[in-house]
DNA sequence: ATTAAATAGTTTGATGTTAAGGTAAAATGG
DNA sequence: CCATTTTACCTTAACATCAAACTATTTAAT
């Protein structure tokens, strides 16, 4: 996306916006997840432990849903974060095909570990704006994000 | 990056603003990296060639810093666009390290087709905000992403 | 000139991501 | 009950991505 399109007014600043839009959300997970760095967890892998410790044991579809990622994703970030033992699969015997996806003890404790200083982290980057800004920031970026579904 | 976060009101707030920026981003680009589906072009060609096109060639490390991704990554995007025939590398003769990377006639014609499609669907994409709205959200963004770098 | 440091690019290993296709289980409709 | 369809998960192939280690080349320091 170049920012050198000779266009009508219109469609320059709608290239604009969204060239700032993307790069705000990329350059802020970006200093985020250098939270991580070092430690044996990915943003994948803290989405999934943050929806299960919020929600509780979910199937790997609903997982899928919550953290907006495909299936066949969220097999490969569960298969890991089970490696690390951090949560366990167990085949729900009411519907063989499902399979919930349960925090282990080591699972909680990083999780909740890792939560506060993520929101510190979040809080300090979203201090470059007002409370205002940040409310018509996100009042903006809801109208976008629900466009297409 | 759960929604069910109990803390202090300023955490909430720059909680769910970073959420909703986040997911913006990512289903305003989903959405228009739809148009990419079945066209032999990922986002990252379509960035590099954007980027070639506006800029004329560049060396690898320059195309990394415009699309804010590794060397490593940009050796591999530029290896499948080589292959695919749409730029050519040439090894610069005043110092033998670099490598300008140059678009091909297919590169040319293709960024050609695809810019103005790209240009319209972002301008679609936009038309949920006002002008003014497109130009507050532009403005926040880039007080949020020049923050650490 | 010799050595040390910096730079450009590549490679490797691990993870993530999707799309497309496959398997097993459950639900649905005769 | 049986066939069909749907659902949940897994697998594969291709591409993306980074960090770290590596090669080749250039620049800087002595």
């Amino acid at each position: 996306m170049g920012s050198r399109y000779r266009g009508s007014k219109s469609e320059a600043r709608a290239l604009s916006a969204v060239i700032n839009l993307v790069r705000a959300g990329e350059s802020v997970m970006g200093r985020l997840n250098g939270q991580f760095a070092g430690l044996a967890i990915t943003q994948s892998q803290f989405s999934v432990l943050d929806a299960i410790f919020h929600l509780g044991p979910l199937s790997q579809r609903e997982l899928g849903e919550k953290i907006f990622r495909t299936s066949g994703n969220v097999t490969m970030v569960v298969d890991n974060l089970e490696r690390g033992g951090m949560v366990r699969r167990e085949r729900d015997p009411g519907d063989r095909r499902r399979v919930a996806v349960r925090l282990t003890a080591k699972g909680k404790n990083t999780i909740r570990e890792l939560l506060p200083r993520r929101v510190a982290a979040i809080r300090d980057e979203m201090a470059a704006l007002s409370a205002a800004e940040q409310d018509e920031l996100r009042r903006l970026c809801r109208k976008l994000g629900r466009q297409g579904g």
